[in-house]
DNA sequence: TGTACATCAGTGAACGCGCGTTCACTGATGTAC
DNA sequence: TGTACATCAGTGAACGCGCGTTCACTGATGTAC
């Protein structure tokens, strides 16, 4: 497997294929995903179009680069926060400030697919580092009882089909709160950065931490 | 204001449009709003692009029209669903059923704004009869004693803060049920069209109904 | 009922644009003796 | 240390494509007398 030597030439290969990136990310932030364009990349870095194609093979890889950084970005955040002593609450305030930092990086992962794309197999392994991250949040926010609770319907089911969890040895309840945390708090985010919310005279923040609190004293029931 | 008289030609030229509108449809349930293309249109309706511009002024007009019928469709189907007696979970199931006949429908509504597309003012009105269904479900899906719960300080702060619901009677409770009808079960359809769930192994509509009966279970705390 | 005119649907050519991508080539940078 | 060669970054021209949109025009349909 090509081993990244660390000679001049790749080391400046590796600069400049940051910098695309880089200039990538201010285009998604500007006008979506489905806007980016190689061409006007290399207008705003001051090369000519065909230049980029020594870096990324086609528009589809740069694309599968920038998913699959936003995915890393992510899980280091989510990780470096559990790292830092947080709890259940403390993830979900992680995920909303690293939501907000770039809607547009958020909605690449959990938005309308782009038309067309296919995600790479290799997002699945980062999708499951969150995954093992958040499940372990979650079984140490489950009070005391719910560990031995019976399982409802779903959680059992959940309990046989728990492959996406990558064995973590979490109780069912677990699973069934992990999800409930993501699917709840995504329901409120992706609302609130798609500009839903403006004009309704609430909070979206607001909002945000009541479906916590409820998330919270309610774990896993249904 | 341009009264639709019933003449040949308006009843011919309704038709067209509603032509138009189909393989609009088509075209978005196959490649996504942001590939929507007039000419492509006009060819696979075996006319020429510039004939569009009788029927459509350009295709932001298209783009709105289709919302305006997105949201209409969905009301309508609320409606209809309410007035058959259906309860919360039975308008809950209308939803998820309305979603899934035609995924790119709803994300065009709810999914990752198109960039650079306005949303016409006036689908906010048809947004708040979807509410006002919404909350009168909500109202009596709600325990008896809910309706006199002391508020938490959400409620209380969506009380202060419900022209989003139209002026609508509905008790701070209810509100805050109603909003998390809206973002819990978005999230939920929204990842499952997105295909996030796709290689998990649970079966997403169970997910759904969970998160419906917990919903039910544990109206408007937080 | 028939003729004269106005309205409107649809065409084809054209404009300007930006896209992804290929190719042959220049010039600079690194490597081997 | 200097020379000969290979590697690689970047350029400019080009290809083919599809897009939204305008414009002058033809031919059919409707309207008024």
């Amino acid at each position: 497997m090509a081993q990244t030597d660390d000679t001049p030439r790749e080391r400046y290969r590796a600069q400049v294929r940051a910098e695309v990136m880089a200039h990538a990310w201010e285009q998604i932030a500007t006008a979506g995903a489905s806007a980016l364009s190689l061409n006007a990349i290399a207008k705003q870095m001051g090369m000519s179009g065909p230049a980029l194609y020594r870096y990324f093979a086609n528009r589809d890889e740069l694309i599968t680069e920038l998913v699959r950084e936003a995915y890393r970005s992510l899980a280091d955040t989510l990780r470096a926060a559990a790292d830092d002593g947080a709890n259940l609450t403390g993830l979900a305030r992680a995920l909303r400030t690293w939501a907000l930092a770039d809607p547009q990086r958020y909605l690449l992962i959990y938005g309308t697919p782009v038309p067309g794309y296919q995600a790479p197999e290799d997002t699945t392994a980062i999708s499951g580092e969150i995954m093992a991250t958040l499940l372990t949040a979650c079984t140490a926010a489950l009070p005391a009882d719910a560990r031995d609770t019976p399982p409802t319907p779903f959680t059992a089911h959940l309990a046989d089909h728990r492959s996406w969890a990558g064995d973590h040895p979490a109780p069912p309840a677990a699973l069934r709160l992990a999800l409930a945390f993501w699917t709840r708090l995504h329901g409120v985010l992706s609302l609130e950065l798609a500009g839903h919310f403006t004009g309704m005279g609430f909070y979206p923040a607001t909002l945000f931490e009541a479906e916590l609190t409820d998330l919270l004293a309610q774990p896993g029931h249904g």
